[in-house]
DNA sequence: GACCCCCATGTGATTTTATAACATCAAGGT
DNA sequence: ACCTTGATGTTATAAAATCACATGGGGGTC
């Protein structure tokens, strides 16, 4: 398994996460961990899902279901909306994708744990997105929900602004 | 002015916002407050974009672009949808009404203050939305966007779950 | 007043995103 | 062999958002 510092210069160029990182490794990775969750629980992991998750981890930033769609039909398979729609759903589902509500778009989970509230960082000039971790429920959200009597269930945080990257663009 | 006692059962039935209150004069309370802010800062708050300011104040819970265009249609606008998404883009860009993301649709502020970051509860039950105050960017999210150097402009943060009249209902 | 510019509105057409409805098919159990 | 269940393929349609271009109204300036 290569080392990160095969990449002294960065690498391929890939925004997401706003850092450079060995892409091949990470993907297959992901992948291989997905798989095996899956096996735990008993989920199906079929043909068009697994080349989904796929797709969006070789991408590795947000895809819109139609984009996906057209990658989909290159590589072989079905061509309509619901082919897309239907592995995505079932893949955010079970948060291996998580869906950007700002840009109407799918992201692969950068983030192995099994229950999580994801939160993104969404850069307006170059469009990637990166993924951490929230915990609203314990901030001001929370506790105006346990004032009101509101039980959460999910949460959507998206913080939208500058990436580190376009921020250096920007000055220079 | 009418006190809100004038509701000793509760008023008219309006989710948003979880409680009860005279609604016809939040209403006017608002729009006045919004025309005020207009005037100071040089906004022109013109017919259609008060219009559908008022029809979200009135309905008083989020609407989708189509149903707010059914309504300025009734009250003699324009019906295309362009109408409706300018007057939203002018009414949200100066932060009087905003967009919930996860709904495809649009409720006007709940909140005086200038500038805010607002969250939202969103009922899945019965698609009420309260807002309320948020400060993403002093818990985890605000940390992982220092630490990765990304400037955050705007957050989106909206909770999905069960509104208090609806967990009464589901334990009845 | 005539002109111009800016901004808002009206309108038709189109694009993008998402779902409904129904037929087919493969895997696993009895 | 039969049935059930869940996944897929396909056609059609709904819902959300934008583009492009024409019109019109208010304020300036000359």
């Amino acid at each position: 398994m290569t080392s990160e510092s095969q990449f002294p210069n960065g690498g391929p160029e890939v925004p997401l996460g706003f850092e450079q990182h060995d892409h091949d490794h990470c993907v297959d990775h992901a992948l291989a961990s997905v798989e095996a969750r899956c096996a735990r629980k008993g989920l199906r992991l079929t043909p068009v899902r697994r080349k989904v998750l796929e797709l969006l981890l070789q991408e590795h930033r947000a895809l819109g279901a139609y984009a996906i769609l057209d990658l989909l039909r290159e590589a072989g398979f079905g061509s309509q909306p619901p082919v897309a729609y239907r592995a995505l759903d079932f893949l955010s589902e079970h948060g291996f994708v998580h869906k950007i509500e700002r840009l109407n778009a799918f992201v692969a989970c950068s983030h192995p744990g099994e229950n999580h509230s994801p939160a993104f960082m969404i850069c307006r000039l170059c469009d990637a997105v990166a993924e951490t971790q929230s915990a609203p429920a314990k901030g001001a959200l929370g506790e105006a929900a346990r004032a009101a009597g509101f039980l959460i269930e999910r949460t959507v945080v998206e913080a939208e602004g500058v990436c580190p990257a376009c921020v250096v663009k920007a000055n220079a």
